[in-house]
Order: C-alpha cells, then sequence, then structure tokens
DNA sequence: GCCAGTCAAGTCCCG
DNA sequence: CGGGACTTGACTGGC
C-alpha cells in the first residue's frame, strides 16, 4: 500500500491574474531615474507576488491540494550586484509571517526549485559564491514563512565541463565549501542531458542528499534505461529525511520534441511506473511538471479515478 | 488587442 | 574567443 500525492509547480491556470513572478529587469530598473522610486515598485511587485503566493495556496487548500513548489522569481533583481544595499526582506515579512499561518493551518508541502543559474559544481568562485547567495535568499524565505528548511530546493548537479566524472568529483570539491544550513535544503535531480540516475545516485550517495527521480528526464537521458533496479538506492538517499520521498512527472511533448515538456501527463505511463514501485514504499509526492500546471493535475487525478487498484482519498491524493 | 522581441544570472555549441 | 541557443513567463513596444 502506497500513498500517492500530487503536486504542482508555481502557477495556477485556473486563478486569473494571480502570478507569483511578475518582474522587472535590471534594463527597466535602469531606465527609471529616481532610483528609489524604482526600489519601492521592486517592492511592491515582490510583495503582490507573496499576495499571490497566498491567493495560490488557498486555492489548492480548497482543492485539497497539498504540495506545492514556489516560484523561485518572487523577488526580482534579488541578489543583483548593484542593489546590495537594499534590503529587500525587510518589507516582505509580513506577507511571508502570512502564508506561513496559512501553511501551517493548511498544511501542505512546500518547495523550491532554483533555476538553472544556481551551479554548485562550477569552476568558478565568483559562480559559486551568487549561487550559494541564491540559496541563502530561498533559506530566508522559508525561514521567514517558518517552514523547516529540511529538504526543500531541488538542484541539478550542474555542468559536465567536457569530462563528467571530473565534474561530479568538483561537486563533491565545492559541497565542502557550502555552509551546512544550506546542505540541508538541497536535494539533487537526474537531468536530461548530462548527469544521468546513476551519476546523480553516486553523489546523493556519497554526501547523503536525498534525491528527486525525474522520470521523463531519465527516459530522455541514460546510459541504462532500467530504473527499477536503482529504486531501493533512490529511496534510501530518502531514510534520512523527515519528508516523504519526492519525484517529478512529466511527459515529452513530442517524439520530435522529447525533453519538452507536454501540456498534461500521460496516464498510463504513469500508471506502469506507480505499479514498478507500488507497496515499496509508504508515500511518495509526486510534482507534476506540466505546461497545464493545476489543469494537468485535475485532469491527471480525474483519470486515476477512473482506474481500478487506485483509489481516491482526495482531489490529489490516492491509494494504491 | 495582438505579436514579436527582450530579459541578471550559466553552460553548451558552433564558427 | 564571441555570440547564439537553450528555456521560461512576464512585460514592452510597435502596429
Amino acid at each position: 500500500m502506497t500513498i500517492v500525492r500530487l503536486g504542482y509547480v508555481a502557477m495556477s491556470i485556473e486563478l486569473q491574474n494571480c502570478s507569483p513572478s511578475q518582474t522587472m529587469t535590471f534594463a527597466q530598473f535602469k531606465r527609471l531615474n529616481d532610483r528609489e522610486a524604482a526600489i519601492r515598485k521592486l517592492e511592491r511587485i515582490a510583495a503582490s507576488n507573496l499576495e499571490n503566493c497566498l491567493r495560490l495556496l488557498k486555492h489548492n487548500a480548497a482543492n485539497s491540494i497539498h504540495f506545492f513548489r514556489l516560484s523561485s522569481r518572487l523577488i526580482p533583481l534579488a541578489n543583483h550586484e548593484e542593489l546590495s544595499d537594499w534590503n529587500y526582506l525587510r518589507p516582505l515579512k509580513d506577507p511571508l509571517k502570512r502564508l506561513g499561518q496559512y501553511i501551517k493551518e493548511h498544511p501542505s508541502r512546500i518547495d523550491f526549485h532554483p533555476d538553472h543559474f544556481v551551479v554548485l559544481n562550477t569552476p568558478q568562485e565568483e559562480t559559486l559564491r551568487t549561487s550559494l547567495k541564491t540559496l541563502a535568499l530561498h533559506k530566508a524565505l522559508l525561514k521567514g514563512m517558518n517552514v523547516d528548511t529540511e529538504h526543500r530546493c531541488v538542484l541539478h548537479v550542474g555542468g559536465g565541463y567536457e569530462d563528467k566524472e571530473k565534474a561530479l568529483e568538483l561537486f563533491i570539491e565545492n559541497w565542502g565549501l557550502v555552509p551546512q544550513s544550506i546542505q540541508r535544503m538541497v536535494m539533487l535531480e537526474n537531468d536530461d542531458t548530462t548527469f544521468t540516475l546513476k551519476d546523480t545516485l553516486y553523489l546523493c550517495e556519497k554526501l547523503g542528499i536525498p534525491l528527486v527521480f525525474d522520470y521523463h528526464h531519465h527516459l530522455a537521458h541514460h546510459e541504462d534505461s532500467d530504473w527499477e533496479s536503482e529504486w531501493v538506492r533512490v529511496v534510501k538517499t530518502w531514510e534520512s529525511s523527515q519528508l516523504p520521498i519526492k519525484m517529478h512527472i512529466s511527459s515529452p511533448r513530442s517524439e520530435k520534441e522529447f525533453r519538452a515538456h507536454a501540456d498534461y501527463v500521460d496516464v498510463s505511463s504513469f500508471i506502469t511506473f506507480l505499479n514498478e514501485i507500488k507497496g515499496t514504499i509508504p508515500e511518495i509526492h509526486c510534482m507534476i511538471e506540466a505546461k497545464q500546471k493545476d489543469g494537468a493535475l485535475f485532469r491527471l487525478a480525474e483519470e486515476l479515478n477512473e482506474v481500478k487498484g487506485i483509489t481516491r482519498i482526495d482531489t490529489s491524493s490516492f491509494e494504491i
């Protein structure tokens, strides 16, 4: 018996005018003559993004969705080097607290997926520095919401730098430079171009990092298509975590654009996956990475509902 | 109101 | 070494 819980990413197709990722580019910022006014505008955008996150959480609670990835673009130009004097967190204290309060009252697994500019295995000191700064921002956001920071940020391994083995060792080397409080936030995901499930497992086992298995990436990039025999190892990377194992699901847009994400999740390949892992763990959380966001979640949930052997618990949770 | 082009950040790939 | 692609959603500017 395994409980399967579905989640989705960052924004809703159903809610109108509810983007948590409104932004201002640096070019726009520079074009404004009054720097103070420009900073106030950044703060208004950030506050509005957090406000929209709250609306999204309410939408989730109303629909029994308890697993959600927050946008990593909540604060435009945060950590930009020319805005280093800007204390972007101070005006966000209250909105963050409100989010935290809501999460406490309507428990939900919340996490982040900082974008691909965070590269922990980079050979460049400067890039590592800005990556750590970005992760520190994520940590501050979690703290502001009073959410336990453990295993909340999914990252990719990073660049291949023409020698994958060396790049893996570089990750291990740099990991030693990552503050412990940030280390404990991190989960690693197999990617679709460079680091396979096996490569990522190597790091996760060595460094004690939970592995987020991306099934679609695995199909797109592997030495050996067999993932089933590695599943026990994946599960094991979660043993020290407080949180249930988590994975990503999405479907190829087409045979030609295999790596691109489709609008919806193909239910039959998902069921094939579920049948493989059924009973191996008490609970699994599946993050749907589809263009139609919550729309894809609702459709998949409807389809699962029709399947024999799958019992619905609520809109987004099932027992198999 | 619609569409094409632009945007902080990194890496890869091509010339 | 320089520049474009990649990928993504938001937003601007031109029509």
